[in-house]
DNA sequence: TTTT
DNA sequence: TTTT
């Protein structure tokens, strides 16, 4: 078991790339708040990675701000910089994602958001394990 | 291991009482959607139970229709009916609730919620496992 | 999100039946414990079903008394019995499943288990939504 | 909501270290695994910390090797390298802890475990924020 | 019995 | 009705 569920709100807009074999992979920050004590409160920005089917969804469904839950595990990627350094990245990699308030239009530019309902979407398929190109 | 983590709208007001050493419970029925296959919504209303200070904040904070996150631990309670059957009901108890939106003001009749800011409460004690009045 | 996680015991070997369009279920009951305080021990006897491939994956995997992960759903179903009550009973269903525990065998009648790694097994499908044979 | 919850082995000793108040810190990495494909396993080192009262009982009853359930939060800690460049370090918090299996002993070089009872430690406390000593 |  |  690998079990990680978030609520927080996307810290900026998800970016979308493409793999060399045309694989969708959605990245974004989650900035997840905690209530110290009280009046305190801290954040902690939490790299998620989406893949395929749920990463184009993100980059279609999801904004900066937006409030979201999401559901995954927490993974530990090894890499090297440019000059041979041995770096750990965590991040979470989505399973599945339910929109807690709906989308903020540029042209509404805010919304009413309160009415709206949670929707839930999932990955279809298992992550795929290629290499992120970032 | 016994996690519950729920996100759903409450199906009605919750409804205080106390034990007779003074304890106070919050009950009330989480409505919980469920999405089985395109346009179609399935709801489960799971039954919450909260504790002392928590049952008091339910009191004060909750009401009908607003869309929190509970987590707590799922509990098969067993009770004998006044005709001598037993009888298994099940509930969660709830240990700490999110709200993902403001409170409904009977005046504002809706309110904007949409700017709200997830705020979260737990039990600062263990739950007591008096008999429920009820 | 209705997300339910148990760690605990099969209270009885898991029972396996077919709906009427030939989809395997499985049932038992998991024992669940909880520490009260120091010494005190209190059980909950949880009903857990799965369907289809890992409904046959319990049948031929478990056993009474094994210790088991579940990851799953909280549903709460409606039903009439012969003299026409309305009744409500509470079941998790199992999306899938980690052996903390080898399978006890009837000629090992225990066996080592210290050195079993986890393995884990998944529902491939959404679980149906037939009626229940039992 | 920030949870996190995993089941895995100890990759090696807990190592019980104090801050200048006093508090005890105790670090190590799980090694939870994952199944890729049939056959095919990879595995996840994360790093845990707990605190106090939780991160001494760590200290007293877990061995590299044993196999625990961890339930935390996920926290993205900054610190500056030496030379001054800034990093991003992920741990998991741990709030409380399932033994999976009995501590191997020294002694006993092993043992049956297979008949040992999930147990569990929380922390009493709500986990200190000042900086850890390494 | 919630909500969109 | 599990287990230590």
């Amino acid at each position: 078991m690998n079990k990680v569920i978030l609520v927080g709100r996307l810290a900026q807009d998800p970016e979308v790339r493409y793999t060399q074999t045309g694989k969708a992979v959605a990245s974004f920050n989650l900035a997840v708040n905690r209530y110290v004590s009280q009046g305190q409160q801290q954040t902690d920005f939490i790299p998620i990675v989406a893949w395929e089917r749920l990463a184009e969804t993100c980059g279609n469904n999801l904004t900066k701000g937006q409030r979201i839950l999401v559901e995954g595990r927490l993974q530990i990627r090894s890499y090297e910089t440019a000059d041979g350094q041995k770096r750990r990245v965590a991040e979470v990699v989505a399973l599945s994602i339910e929109f807690l308030e709906r989308k903020q239009t540029a042209a509404a530019g805010g919304g009413s958001g309160s009415s709206f309902d949670v929707s839930s979407i999932g990955s279809d398929v298992f992550p795929p394990e290629e290499e992120i190109p970032f």
